[in-house]
DNA sequence: TCATTAAATTGTT
DNA sequence: AACAATTTAATGA
């Protein structure tokens, strides 16, 4: 349960210098372009809980986590939340929806308190009638989403929760999607249980084999990945002493 | 800068 | 779910 009746924090603001080095897609633009978007770029910051988007809200703004954590969940008709992916540092969201100008059609909240960074449907729209380096960054993430959720359909069906979080790791660490996150990933293993839909506990073991393998560091606050690809390819082992 | 205290996070049962 | 141990962040001399 979220801690109800947040306030959204829409108060929005321009963007730092620093936060505007955050964010990938300014580089492959040409100067003018880069020109003509820059003053419709707004930040803001999300608490835990907070909602960046709801479902059926009609589509404002091209999203991107500039620094902290946010999670895209749907809720079933039960009422049950499921996650689907983390969005770590560098990962912009929701270009389909933008797209096709249609409703969001997941729920994107804040895990910890965040900076949200956005521009606006009409600027995003801009940017792929103008600019090549722009069509080539969202042409290229498309893709990379794709694979993602590909490969998110098999973890699903794994049940090792070794390996469940192992590919999920991986996947927060997609140098693709999430540049912003390079070698060391800031997470609690409290909001990587969540999003993996595991116990802290068994999370917290899972964590301790994979350092024992040699894959990540366990660092507090957060993880190194130290052998991404063997995260990658991590695969079932009976921990039951048996051989 | 150091020492103290509170808060957050982790490791274990 | 609860608890102890550890790390970080905040505070004030």
């Amino acid at each position: 349960m979220q801690p109800p009746g947040e306030p959204l924090h829409q108060r929005r603001r321009p963007p730092t210098p620093r936060e505007l080095d955050g964010i990938p897609w300014l580089a492959p633009l040409s100067d003018s372009e880069r020109a003509r978007v820059l003053p419709d770029i707004s930040a803001g910051d999300a608490l835990p809980g907070d909602h960046v988007c709801r479902v059926g809200r009609p589509v404002t703004y091209w999203f991107g986590v500039i620094e902290g954590l946010l999670k895209m969940s749907s809720e079933t008709a039960q009422g049950q939340t499921m996650t689907f992916a983390g969005l770590p540092s560098g990962g912009w969201f929701g270009e389909g929806t933008v797209l096709k100008r249609e409703p969001y059609r997941y729920n994107i909240q804040a895990l910890r308190r965040s900076v949200v960074a956005g521009i606006p449907v009409d600027s995003f729209h801009w940017l792929l009638d103008h600019s090549i380096g722009f069509n080539r960054f969202v042409m290229n993430q498309l893709n990379e989403r794709l694979a993602q959720f590909i490969a998110a359909r098999e973890i699903d069906r794994l049940a090792d929760p070794d390996v469940r979080v192992a590919r999920n790791l991986a996947a927060l660490f997609n140098p693709v999607l999430y540049p912003g996150v390079g070698q060391v990933l800031r997470i609690t293993q409290q909001e990587l249980a969540y999003l993996v839909g595991l116990s802290r506990q068994r999370v917290n073991e899972a964590l301790a084999a994979l350092q024992g393998a040699g894959h990540i560091r366990i660092e507090y606050g957060g993880l190194r990945v130290l052998d991404l690809e063997a995260l990658r390819s991590v695969t079932p082992v009976a921990h039951t002493g048996r051989r």
